[in-house]
Parts: structure tokens; sequence; C-alpha cells
DNA sequence: AGCTATTAATAAAG
DNA sequence: TCTTTATTAATAGCT
């Protein structure tokens, strides 16, 4: 005898039921997330994706940035270099390397827009209002915690750089062209709530062996 | 008898038939906008989605607009806030610190892959090939430089890591923003070569030439 | 959060 | 690229 039902077709509507709508909407997310990075892996595009949920928590995904890309799309930024031609995995190694350096760098922008945001807050209004919402003047303590963060992450960057110029006069001895872009992917949510039990990124990659 | 093999499984990684590539990314960027499409009409999620092919062309979906969702996301157009909620403020502040750690963990990840992939590569092959390629035997010093990164990485990862800690145990007081529920959606594509006349949800590719 | 019966997506081939 | 299979993958309804 049949457990389930199993899937049924539904109507392409507005779910009315609150219930169905939620755990639709967690389903289709992972889904859709899923979707949009095999894609990113199997060809190799670039991609940007926003979701806010119905409960208006935002989810979004990128490849090899949400940022760039949208950046890109906004036509604000130049095209990120080609990955073309399948060549030796040495140099995709490199490629990846140079990759790790640029997501660095991002970070450490985030970094900085965030220490000048703290600041900015000390500043502009009084501590009573944060008083009252978390009763301790702590943001000056997180501002030096930041402070620390930037300084670990610019001496990590500066490893990272003189690495990958090591990497890059040995890739672009005998190659004639120059490519980045690998694999990395960055994903992000506000709320993992609704998100379940998944990774920090909201999503778990095949990667890996 | 059968008279095709049907759908078969493949490997998720980087295709390297340029054919197969080309016609799965059309196949699929199909599909994800599909999913996208499907998302917001049946949970009214707001979805922002910006694809670029591997040649480069561009194609993108949003509901309701992909512009409005993208600069929500942004947060340059916040959507009515309450006015005296500096909290919001505070909690995007932290969510974004949440966000930095989350990059990390994910740069982490690819530093171990790279390491891995360095000494895979170390030994699988002899030298023999890559010294012909770079004339010099600097993979070991690689592989250590790697792991030097990756200790870095991995005391800077603590140091976010309490400070998220903190942050979190503040920022536990969710405070969901309004947004309008759009009817519209929107779609459009720089580049009508690559997309086909397919038309499933309403929405459409190929905008101009 | 797991299960299973179905539907939906899609890799191959024409 | 468009269509047709033959399979695999995603997921609706339950628990």
């Amino acid at each position: 005898m049949k457990k389930t039902k199993g899937r049924q077709r539904i109507p392409m509507e507005k779910m009315e039921k609150q219930s169905n709508l939620q755990v639709t909407f967690s389903k289709r997310r992972s889904g859709l997330f899923k979707k949009a990075s095999e894609l990113c892996i199997l060809t190799g595009a670039e991609v940007a994706l926003v979701v806010f949920s119905p409960g208006k928590k935002v989810y979004s995904f990128g490849h090899p940035f949400v940022d760039t890309t949208i950046n890109r799309f906004l036509g604000q930024n130049p095209p990120i270099l080609d990955p073309d031609s399948n060549q030796l995995i040495e140099f995709q190694r490199d490629a990846n390397v140079r990759d790790l350096n640029a997501q660095l760098e991002h970070v450490l922008n985030q970094l900085e827009m965030e220490k000048k945001r703290s600041e900015e807050l000390d500043n502009a209004m009084g501590a009573r209002q944060r008083q009252n919402w978390w009763e301790a003047p702590v943001e000056h303590l997180t501002v030096e915690q930041l402070q620390i963060l930037k300084t670990a992450l610019d001496s990590l960057k500066k490893d990272v750089e003189k690495e990958t110029e090591v990497q890059m006069v040995k890739a672009l001895n005998p190659l004639p062209y120059y490519a980045g872009m690998g694999v990395p992917s960055g994903i992000r949510s506000l709320d993992a709530g609704e998100g379940s039990s998944l990774n920090p990124f909201g999503y778990s990659f095949g990667y890996g062996p």
C-alpha cells in the first residue's frame, strides 16, 4: 500500500495556506540556490541571486561574488577575466589562489566599511539608544575588535599577495593569456532561521574530493 | 530497442567539451529562470537573478523588478523603515559582520581545497612536468606558503567568530522591515542571441536586436 | 526534520 | 536550435 500520495502537481499560483507556503519557500529556495551554483560550476557562468523571503529575510548567492556580479550588471565594473580554455591543472590552481586574494580583498573592503559605519554610529548618535538595547556601551569595544580584525586581514592579505605574485610570475611566463576566476563562489544569508540547518553559506556545495 | 540513452548523470564539475557546455548552459539557464519565477509566483518572494553566460552575455530576472530588488539588497533603497529604529541599522551591521564570518569560512574552505590539490599534484605527478613548465621546483614552497596562509586564516577566523558571537547575542532582535508586494515582474537580456524564444512564465528574453 | 510517490528537469541523440 | 526519449533530480504531501 502507498505510504504517501507522493509529489502532487500544484497549481502555479500564489499559495494561500501559510503553512505550506513557508515550507515550499524553504524547499524551493534551496533548490534554486543549488541550481544556480550548479550552473556556475558546470559552465563557469557568473551569477548573482538575491531572494527576499515572504518574511523579508534575505538570502543571496554569487559567483564569483554577489557584489561584483551585480556591479557588473549595473554596468559599473569591468568584466571579469575570461576563464577560457581547458588548461593545465597547475594554472587552474594558480587562478584559484588569485581568487582567494580577490576574495580577501573583498572581505577587507567590507570590513573597512563596517568599521566606518560603526564609527559613524558612535559619533552620530549617542550611546543612549544602544545602551537601552544592549545595556552596555560595547560599541567602542566592537570598533577595536574590528580594528584588530582589520590589521589581521591586512597582514594576511600581504601574505596572499606575495604568494600570488610569485604564482603570477610563474604562470605568466609560459602562458600567452591571462585568466582569473576559478571555482569560488560566495553565498550568504542574513538569517539562518528560515534556512534550517545549512552550512554557514546557507547551502552546501558539492566541493571536495 | 531504446532510441536514446536518455538523461545520464553527469559529474558536478566544469564541463570541458564546449559543445555540451553551451547547450547545458542554455537548458539550465532556462530552468533556473523558471524556478526563480515559480518561487515568486508560489510564495510571493522578491527575487533578483543575474546571469552572465560563458560568452559574457547577460540575462536577468526580477520580481517585482531586478533593480528594485538589487537596490533593496544593496541597502540603497531601504523600504519604509521605522523612523526611530536605529536598531535596524545596528542589526544590519551585525548581520554584515556575520556575513564576513561566512565569507572567511568560505575562503578558508577554498584554501583547504587548494592545499589538498597542491599536495595531490606534488604526489601524483612528479615535479618533472611542472619543471618544464615553470623551470623551477617551487611546488613545495607553494604548499608551505599555503600552509602558513591557512594558519593565519584560522586564527583570523577565531577572531571573527569571537566578534560575531558577541554581536549575535546583541542582535537577537529580528526586525523585518516593510516591503510592498508588487505584482509585476521584469526580465531583460542585453543579448538575445543566446536566449531562446521560450517563455514559460510570462518573462521574456531578448529586448533589442 | 526524514520518507516516498510523483512530477519536473534535463543529458543524449536525432 | 528544437524535439524526443530515458533517466535522474526535485519536491508535495505526510509523519
